[in-house]
DNA sequence: AGATGACCGAATCGGTTTTCTGGTCATTTT
DNA sequence: AAAATGACCAGAAAACCGATTCGGTCATCT
């Protein structure tokens, strides 16, 4: 296998297992079987490591959230979809919540611009598709990027500041019919 | 003036300008112009002198959002009209603000618990005015505690970090309106 | 020509010393 | 005598500093 493609791997699962500050270069040579070297002929440095991954990751979730997308379906169905389909990554977001762990505790410039990163192309993304919906007269015209925030922003709060303070984390299936019962309904004319 | 209120009124000031560790009992001592002693006369530490501060402001806030409410307007009018209420205090929430910083900071028991409490005050006090216009069968039957969470989270989320990735805040109309068209307008039937 | 790891300086850690601060209480004030 | 006070104490936090780690480079090796 490719050299770039064992480092993207190897740094992908550290990153996420450790976050970006506990993960050392020489780890990543290790487990991805180069010498510390061979990274930077690759990436420029660390940090560009870290980005290349992040965007990786997102597009992957882009990919997966368009691909259960139907177009012949209504935005009620497709939205309640793309969102059942993004609880089922809770795992994956792993790298994201450890990201955001982190931006709080180490105010590392790289950290907290990624953050702002990932937010800014997830809350766009999600924009446009609202948009979409709008301009196709199937949903009110709303302000689609407080929207896309509320969305985002409601999602975080309910997978993971709710566990802070109950006991039980709500299911999949209580964030998402929560979502249809009240933005989405909002949304359709 | 009565000491017990001078000194409230010096702790407020202080922990609304410099949150709860940085701020000392001798400082909240001398400007409210007494000896340090004499604090703990009035309150057991400094713990339950923060706690009757939150408690204060928590109560106030009550009040006032309830004198805003009227019982012949609809419930669409009484959300708006509370919410803009809530927004003309962005001030006074800068002691929240304050301690949901702290929190993150430093992993104080006393700022963590007082962080919780405040939540659940608001979410409980949402969640009550909800169900309610449920009862009163002006609204639909949604899960009324959800909706208060959603409520407070999207509240925080717009009012607070709206400003950490974009230049200009948003106004109070621009959220008020928001809310409006979006999750008010979901839940009327 | 591409890969490597010894090497460098800056950043971080950890332990030690110094300073600060919450809370007490003997003394002073009213 | 009752209330107020601030010097005092113990423990917590900050400041300091030498030891260690780690991102990034580059002379050497394959």
């Amino acid at each position: 296998m490719d050299r770039r493609q064992e480092i993207l791997e190897a740094a992908t699962k550290s990153f996420s297992l450790f976050g970006f500050k506990a993960t050392t270069m020489e780890q990543i040579a290790k487990i991805a079987n180069v010498g510390k070297g061979t990274i930077y002929t690759f990436f420029e440095n660390k940090e560009v490591l870290f980005q290349e991954i992040v965007l990786r990751v997102i597009t992957e979730m882009k990919q997966e959230a368009t691909k259960v997308i139907n177009e012949e379906a209504s935005f009620q169905e497709n939205a309640y979809a793309a969102l059942m389909k993004m609880l089922e990554f809770r795992d994956t977001h792993q790298l994201f919540a450890k990201i955001i762990a982190e931006e709080q505790e180490w105010r590392t410039p790289a950290v907290i611009q990624v953050r702002a990163q990932i937010e800014q192309a997830i809350v766009s993304f999600i924009k446009q598709k609202v948009d979409k919906y709008i301009n196709a007269g199937e949903i009110r015209q709303v302000n689609s990027e407080l929207v896309a925030y509320l969305l985002l922003k409601g999602y975080l709060a309910f997978v993971n500041d709710w566990n802070l303070t109950h006991e039980k984390p709500l299911t999949e299936k209580e964030i998402t019919d929560f979502f249809q019962d009240t933005i989405f309904h909002s949304l359709i004319i």
